[in-house]
DNA sequence: GTCTATAACTAGATAGAC
DNA sequence: GTCTATCTAGTTATAGAC
């Protein structure tokens, strides 16, 4: 984790100070020069490393969502009903995530902001984006029953929209170790594996070509 | 509009002076020194009346709410379709809004953060947010066919967290006039006119009380 | 050319005088 | 209610060391 060059270290070296700070005080009253100080180097020497104070959040976004995608198969292993498949998808995310929670809402701010490289909409997040929408993909693979072939191309992609929506929630969440957020997946997701499992219906039909349809034409009216 | 008292006269004075800003250049560009500047008060002032720059967008979001109100018997008188009358609140809505959604990016950010007083969810929101709850409630009380009393007593809540989740869209989407918010609505809202159709089937009862138990859970934690 | 340190600048927010 | 002076913290500029 810590690289070879002396860069690299002091890099890490501010994240740590960073991370160590923003859970213990917030981010807001945790001050750039606090976090230089931290870490040992001059102010100036952190705003050489990261641009912005938000920039350093996006470091150890991207060590979570490394960390993630090694630990997603462990979890996944040996259960094979979608919405088993996604709560622990999801909880694993918590679980990693839990010790930013005090201090998501100061990064989710800029988040918000689709403008904001940090967003998850954003140009600059495409890697990151595309990446979460591959560890969808793992957990939707291997399902069993299998996804219905009507639904299967797309279903990644709007999984990662409903988690996003749930890690929307999951920061305005202020139970006891975001337990509602918890409720939330353990009620909805089986709510979709049911709702996938009958999108052969024909029914249905007419309203998942609606929904396809949407999602398409608001696609290309983003770009 | 413009207040007796003289401070009332000043504290609107502030408000159109930020309006005339954010419009002209955005919200970030704009500092509290130009809007005290351009409203001919000082720093120093503008801070008595506002406690913080986006206390001053509350001030106009307040107005629109109000104009909103006012307005709603007029656009929905002679529609009876639920998805009608939904989507022609939702349009008064982005009307009045239209001239903010350059800047919206900026008042939604700390929107964003639950603990934030300009939250829709928080509590110093309630009396907004009850009022917002009471819109939908016009919309649907007089909708023709009349909507199913299983979902009737749920239905303006969770119409307003769709209009939420709406806004949500609304602000991120760079299209041209909004329009992908448009089509968002345009197409969803009749998919929501069909299932509230449904929602005495006996099919759907167990998914309905499974939704409404989890609102009501949810809820309760969020307390 | 790669790193580090110090000083200066900007803008949100506050304190205290009138 | 209104002002001026001041503080704080994110960010930038710049100069120097390895």
């Amino acid at each position: 984790m810590t690289g070879r060059t002396r860069g690299e270290q002091t890099k890490a070296a501010i994240i740590d100070a960073a991370l160590a700070l923003f859970t213990e005080r917030g981010f807001d009253a945790t001050t750039m020069r606090a976090i230089a100080e931290s870490a040992g180097v001059s102010l100036g020497n952190a705003y050489y490393y990261f641009r912005s104070k938000d920039e350093l959040v996006q470091g150890f976004y991207d060590r979570t969502a490394v960390e993630h995608g090694e630990r997603l198969p462990e979890v996944l292993d040996g259960l094979d009903g979608l919405a088993d498949r996604l709560t622990a998808h999801l909880d694993l995310w918590f679980e990693l995530m839990a010790p930013q929670h005090p201090f998501a809402v100061g990064f989710f701010r800029n988040a918000a902001d689709p403008a904001s490289p940090l967003s998850p909409f954003s140009a600059a997040s495409a890697p990151a984006r595309t990446a979460a929408i591959e560890l969808m993909e793992r957990v939707v693979e291997d399902a069993a029953p299998p996804v219905p072939a009507t639904v299967r191309a797309q279903l990644p992609e709007v999984l990662w929209l409903y988690h996003m929506g749930v890690v929307l929630f999951w920061v305005h969440d202020r139970s006891v170790e975001q337990a509602a957020t918890r409720l939330l997946v353990r009620r909805t997701a089986p709510m979709i594996e049911r709702v996938v499992a009958l999108a052969d219906l024909p029914a249905l039909q007419a309203t998942i070509v609606d929904l396809t349809t949407l999602l398409a034409d608001l696609k290309a009216m983003a770009g």
